[in-house]
Order: C-alpha cells, then structure tokens, then sequence
DNA sequence: TACTCTAATTTAGAGCCTCTAAGAATTCTA
DNA sequence: TAGAATTCTTAGAGGCTCTAAATTAGAGTA
C-alpha cells in the first residue's frame, strides 16, 4: 500500500495534529480548565461543534490528549535509555528513571494531566487509546527491569511471606504480561514505580511546597535506595 | 462572652454548614465537576449568586470545602491514635497511619479532592483555610514522630551524606517546626509520608487498577517497611 | 417607636461552556 | 457524473461563573 493516505484523511491527520498542539497550549499557558473544546476550536480557528466530528465529547477529547503525552513521555524516556550507546543495564535505567522526572519537572502541566488526574471510567477502559498509551508508558519501565531480571536477576522477597490476595493479583499480572516476571519480581517492580510515582506527584503537584521547594535532591536519594535494592550500581547525572 | 452569636451569625454558621453538606454530596454522587456553586445554591433552595455572600468565588468554596475534609480526617486520625488507651507508641503511629488509609478507602472522592487535585495559587498561600487545614492533618503524625523522637529516637542518616541544597531545605523546615525535629529526623519524617502518600493516591486515582485492584496488602507491607526504618515494632491490624 | 444601616437574597444579564440538530459545502466512490 | 459520506457552519437549549441593581429582613439607635 503506497498511499494509505487520501487528501481527506491527511487533512483529518493535520487538523488532530493541530488540536494536540492547541489543547496543549491552552493547558500549559491557562491551566486544565481551559481545555475546553470551544477553545480548542477556537485555536484553530473552527467554530465550536466541528470539533465533534473528530471527538465524542469533551472527555474523549482529553483522553486523545493524554495519550500524546503518554508517548512523549516515554519516548523521551526510551531517549534516554538508548542515548549512550555503550552504557551499562545500570545506567541505563538510572537514565530513563531521571527522565521521568527531566520531563514531568519541565513539563509540569502536562504531568499532572496525565497522572494525578482521576481517570474516568471511560478513559480507563482497556480499549482506550489513553489505555493504550499508558501502557506504552509503562512498557519502557518494564523492558528494563525485564532485561534485568533476566540477565542478573534481583532480590526478591519469599512469596511465602507475601499475602495471598497479594499474590494472586501479582499472579494475574503476571501472565498478563507473559510471565516475563514472575509474581514476586513484579511486586519488586511495582513497589519500585510506586516510590517513583508517589514522588513525582507531590512535587508537580505542589503537596511539599510547605517543606521542600527543589525535590532533586531526594529524587535522588530515592534513585540511590532502588538501585541499592536491584542490586544496581548507583552513578551520579552525569551533565 | 456567654453571647458571641447573634442571631444573624448563627443563620450564618447554618448555611455554611449545609453549603459543605450539600457541596459533598454533590462530589460523591456526581464527581467533582458537579461541585459548582449553582448547584450547591439549588441545593439549598437558594439561588445562584446569593453564595457570593458566602463565598469570594468558585475557588473559594472549592477552598473552604477542601479544609472541611481536612479537619474531617485529621480528626479521623487522631480518634484512632488515640482509641487505645494503653497502647504503645507503636501501635498509636500504626493506628493512626491505617486510619489514614481507612478514610482514603471510604471517602475516595473527598481524599482525591484534597490530595490529587492541583492546588491553585490562592489556596496555596498560608493564610488561606486551605493551608491552615493541611497543616493541622500533618500536625497529627508530626506529633506522632516528634514524640518518637523524644523518647526514642530514629535512625537517621548522617547530615553529611545529605546534599547541600536539601539540607537547607530542611533546615528551613525544622526551624518552621520550632526545632522539634531536627533536620535529618525531618528528613526521615518526609521520605514516609511521600510513601504513603504515593501509595494512597496511587490507589484512589486508579492509576494501578491495570494491575493491582486491592492494595490493602501492599499498604500493610509498606507500614511493615516504614516502621523497621523508624525502629517501630510492626503488629497487625486488630479488627 | 420610627429610622437608618447592613446583611441576605433575588432577578437580569454578559459571556463562557457542552452538546444536538439541521443545513451547506466539499470530497470520495461507484 | 450522481449519490454518499465527510466536514463544517449556524442556531439553540441548558448550565456555569460572576457582576449589578433592586428588594427584603434583621440590628442598632435616637
């Protein structure tokens, strides 16, 4: 197939393009309120109700959105990953870990849009393209601890001393993945992006303001702990 | 002053009460978009703008509804903390923390509201209702922590290994706190209720319903984690 | 008691918003 | 090239925030 592409479909691939663009603009420069589809609309210079024609709702509108950001954000985070090309597993996760944060810090608005948004119902369907991207996102995390897993391994807790309803949802997860990880290594994983997450989500949400203004610092204080606890080589950022 | 209300302010305090009766009813049942202060007003019988008396704007009551849920929980809390009368420290820092959990769990839509929303300038500021609420929630397990301290103390890291720029945050804070914790033990301090804190809005936002859909077990492991760190003995909950 | 002052409320209205409906213009397809 | 589908427009119903002006109900005072 040359041409997938008739003239209509490249104008309905530009006009999304543009309402990425627009949307985006409005939520950095006047806050999430303000991405409204009117206003979208406006930006690109429609009237309002056309806009209907490539989104259901609002809603549907705001899922599109976040799943652009999704990709950005974990293409940025793959960027990293592969940036130095003899770079050990180590430094690699280090890397892409740090540019979870390189991102959410310089894109604040966009971060918060994305992870400390209650996701309605429609939007967390498994159908969804805000799905869909979220677990692109979460893939990159995985690929790597993956990688690890199999090629050194970590310490895992017994799954002895794991609570059984506790295990048998890591189980589901588990397969769900393909078994790439077993049930206990999942825990690992997901104890691991819980820190990450629960972080980066006071910071952009401003929850530590009263105390602590720059969480660089203990962003990397946690980095030091989980590498310590994959049993990776801690290195300082290197710019 | 046997008479500090006239009858006027009392009609007054009534209102108010209602506005945060009916303000919650309306984040329950239909979300927190549906929390506009029309539909508060229809809620009371009144109309529209006669909350404006009430009320400098949306924010504002937004503001005012936020500390409300605050206390609430704070008071939830310290009910736990203090519910046994003979129990240990340990059990009173543990009590309280599953209290917090508690709420989270059965209040999802309140604790979402006041933890995972982002907190605009004019509620951030420090006179604002809104801050004096947070600050009397962090007060509870401050105390907690700053009792710990007293009596026992906790492991900390050594000052030196903190770097600079956040060992004058934290300085900052310790002196905000008059002293009580010293910087290291601050530290300590907030690396747990960054945890716990990660944890809850992890689960109320859903944002690891794609694996974990009950994460009562992870919390207790982490509260197991939390008090090894802090030299606390880990029991069970009791119910 | 009557008179004023203030607080509580109401309606009117401007300017946003979401979303539906109906029609006009454009492009694709058979 | 004629019909079908897509894109876009305007019109409009109903809701929201917030301001302004008019109305009513209490409180304080001469």
């Amino acid at each position: 197939m040359p041409e997938p592409t008739s003239r209509r479909e490249r104008a309905r691939k530009a006009t999304l393009a543009e309402v990425h663009v627009a949307a985006r603009k409005l939520l950095v420069t006047k806050g999430s309120n303000a991405v409204t589809i009117n206003a979208v609309a406006r930006e690109l210079g429609m009237s309002g109700p056309a806009l209907y024609h490539y989104f259901a709702g609002h809603e549907d509108l705001v899922g599109a959105v976040t799943a652009g950001f999704f990709e950005e954000l974990a293409q940025a985070m793959a960027a990293a990953r592969d940036e130095r090309p003899g770079a050990s597993l180590d430094q690699r996760l280090l890397a892409t870990c740090r540019a979870l944060r390189a991102w959410a810090t310089h894109h604040p608005a966009e971060f918060g849009w994305i992870f400390a948004t209650p996701i309605d119902k429609s939007n967390r369907a498994t159908g969804s393209e805000r799905h869909r991207a979220g677990q692109g996102f979460e893939q990159v995390l995985q690929d790597l601890i993956v990688e690890l897993w199999e090629t050194r391994g970590f310490e895992v807790p017994d799954p002895v001393t794991l609570p059984d309803s506790l295990m048998s949802q890591l189980r589901s997860y588990s397969d769900a993945i393909g078994g790439r990880l077993p049930p206990e290594a999942a825990h690992v994983f997901l104890d691991c992006w819980i820190r990450l997450y629960g972080l980066l989500c006071m910071e952009i949400l401003h929850q530590l303001d009263f105390v602590l203004a720059d969480l660089e610092p203990v962003f990397e204080l946690c980095l030091r702990e989980l590498a310590s606890r994959l049993g990776l080589e801690y290195s300082e950022p290197d710019n």
